[in-house]
RNA sequence: GUCCCCGUAGCUCAAUGGACAGAGCACAGGUUUCCUAAACCUGCGAUGAAGGUUCGAUUCCUUCCAGGGACACCA
């Protein structure tokens, strides 16, 4: 990660560049105590450590030494001087810079009310394709498919934070055996049949859609007979058989749309839908021409990717039935987004557990075509668990995932009884939301309703309040006759205290947070950054009268509150999260 | 068996090879005649074990221990 993203840090970076010699990538750090600075270099240390940096060993004894002498060297440099009002060496031989507070302040004013402040032009001309969510019809949508959506919405709007033409799409499973477990379930359930619910509400009629799966499912691997009728009704879902065409396509309809509503509830919508049974058909022609050049193997009947000749392992693209498995279809997708949408990049969403699998896929991608193969990245993030242990549809024990947003409203509601209900819609999203975002996408999460669910301390909730609380404020300072932004921006030159000092030295560093998250794909790096703001502010605004304090300090503190505001804003944005207004 | 990921306070999570490991929850105590107490303040408390590389290791390497995932016709 490199924080040089601000232009403070660009010029700093190149004095000292400027001083120690060209050909030396200089590293700037933001110190994690206040005393060091703004800004941190490790040269000097680096210079000792490092044989190819023999330049400093001969003149200075240590890095202290060193450092001093870089030190002296930057004090002639006037742009330096103009903004930094201290630089200071520290043992071992860390160099501090601090920013002038004039200076900060003067950006300070630029960001106001920027609804842009935090994005950037670095991607500018990359065009960008992210696929998440992919639930399968027929099968509940889960919290595991409300984590891949929350982490590819954000994701995507980081991207998009950055300048490139950014696509959103998403890919669900309409043929395949699941859909064969689930129309068994339907035929043989012996309880209902698609007529007797099908004027049933949406979320009923989908419930039995889940139900039917895990008959389906368990039959499969219990009663070799069942196996065998759904392997047969998979073909005939393949070939949309008059027998079953009806009820297949009712059903894939009742999924849909009840995605579609959940969707809406998350503020997520989707560019592209890509439907395996189209994928397969295109993965299938792929596959076949390269058999004849030795890319896919014939193999007990089946067609496989020989992944063991490249470090991996072995996978099946066509069955021995002749139908295209997943890896066929996953093939068969990423050319046909590329037909879509000629991408410079292309990511993938899903569970770290089919992450070797993706490795396969993306090899097996790179022999047919090797351009694409170095386009299209997996991002694997971790599973959603129970404390109880791993989730599964099988066995129950699945969180469904607008149950889940119904539950967080719910309790919402039971605590603050006042509320109205859009309000608790949205604070129940975002506190799910933030939940599933505030971690490093790669590792697991360990879903407790109470925990998860939590609308203090480190949570949306506390987020949104913190907005709300900012809003509030700036919405009553017009009662007093002085509107924020028509702030002259020299009156600010005010004595600060710790708290106003503190949230002054965090907003600069916004949006080197923002072009580090989308970098690394790592969206907690912004829910962590729009936390201790917020903290910073609620602070604050705890030691501080605002609307009571006058002339230049009262201009102050209004601009940071509206500058804390903005941040929120836009940092909850990127987060897919709603920043209401009141709440 | 092979390959991959992971192990940080009682719990849930942070920490681009850096300067005293940072939050929240829980627990103990405190703050409201005052802009939203969903808040704030104080206290308590952690890098699985052993080696190695480095001026410096939660971070990189090795071994061990513990957990999770993937390994052919499921997705």
């Amino acid at each position: 990660m490199n924080w040089t993203r601000s232009d403070y840090a660009e010029k700093i970076k190149k004095a000292i560049e400027d001083v120690v010699g060209g050909g030396v990538e200089v590293e700037l750090t933001h110190p994690t105590v206040p005393e060091h600075g703004d800004y941190a270099t490790n040269v000097a240390l680096v210079a000792f450590g490092d044989s190819k940096w023999r330049i400093a060993n001969g003149k200075w004894k240590s890095p202290l030494e060193f450092a001093e002498y870089i030190k002296i060297q930057l004090s002639k440099n006037d742009l330096l001087q103009a903004i930094c009002e201290r630089i200071e060496v520290a043992p071992p031989g860390f160099i501090n810079f601090t920013i002038k507070k004039e200076v900060l302040l003067d950006s300070l004013m630029q960001s106001v009310n920027d609804e842009q402040f935090g994005e950037s032009k670095l991607w500018e001309g990359k065009k960008i394709i992210i696929e998440y969510t992919d639930p399968n019809p027929f099968k509940e949508f889960h919290v595991g498919h409300l984590f891949t959506n929350a982490v590819g919405e954000s994701l995507a709007r980081l991207f998009e934070s950055q300048g490139p033409e950014v696509k959103r799409a998403n890919y669900q499973g309409d043929v395949g055996l699941h859909v064969a477990k689930a129309i068994y379930g339907i035929l043989w359930n012996g309880k209902w049949r698609i007529e007797d619910v099908k004027n049933e509400p949406l979320d009923v009629r989908t419930k039995h859609l889940g139900e039917a799966y895990a008959l389906g499912a368990k039959a499969y691997e219990e009663d070799q007979a069942a196996k065998e009728e759904i392997i047969a009704l998979n073909k005939k879902v393949y070939d949309l058989d008059p027998e079953i065409k009806e009820l297949y396509e009712t059903g894939r309809k009742w999924s849909l749309d009840a995605f579609e509503q959940i969707y809406k509830r998350l503020d997520t919508r989707f560019d592209f839908y890509y439907f395996e049974r189209d994928t397969g058909r295109v993965g299938e022609v792929l596959v076949k021409e390269h058999l004849k050049d030795g890319v896919f193997e014939e193999s007990n009947g089946a067609i496989i990717f020989p992944g063991e000749k490249h470090g991996l392992h072995n996978r099946v693209f066509i069955n021995s039935q002749g139908l295209p498995t997943y890896e066929a279809k996953d093939l068969g997708l990423a050319q046909t987004k590329y037909k879509d949408f000629p991408y410079t990049h292309s990511y993938i969403v899903t569970g770290n557990e089919i992450k070797e699998y993706f490795k396969v896929i993306i090899a097996a991608l790179g022999s047919v075509d090797p351009e694409l193969g170095r386009k299209v990245k997996h991002v694997a993030h971790g599973m959603v668990r129970l404390p109880t242990g791993k989730m599964s549809s099988r066995a129950g024990g699945v969180i469904g995932g607008e149950s889940l947003l119904d539950e967080a409203k719910k309790r919402l509601l039971q605590a603050y009884p006042e509320m109205d209900e859009e309000t608790a819609e949205k604070v129940g999203v975002g506190a799910v939301k933030y939940t599933l975002l505030k971690s490093a996408i790669g590792t697991d999460i360990i879903f407790d309703f109470d925990k998860s669910l939590s609308f203090e301390g480190d949570s949306g909730p506390y987020l949104q309040y913190t907005y709300a609380r900012t809003q509030s404020v700036l919405e009553k300072s017009t009662d007093y006759g002085l509107p924020s932004t028509a702030v002259d921006g020299r009156r600010l030159t005010v004595d600060m205290s710790q708290e106003e000092l503190a949230l002054l030295r965090t907003f600069y560093k916004f949006p080197e947070v923002v072009s580090a998250a989308a970098e690394n794909l790592a969206p907690n790096l912004v829910a962590t950054y729009v936390i201790d703001l917020a903290q910073k502010y609620n602070a604050f605004y705890n030691k501080h009268r605002i609307l009571e304090a006058e002339g230049g300090q009262k201009d102050l503190r209004l601009v940071l509150t509206e500058v804390v505001g903005t941040i929120l804003r836009n940092g909850l944005g990127l987060l897919g999260i709603f920043a209401p207004e009141k709440m």
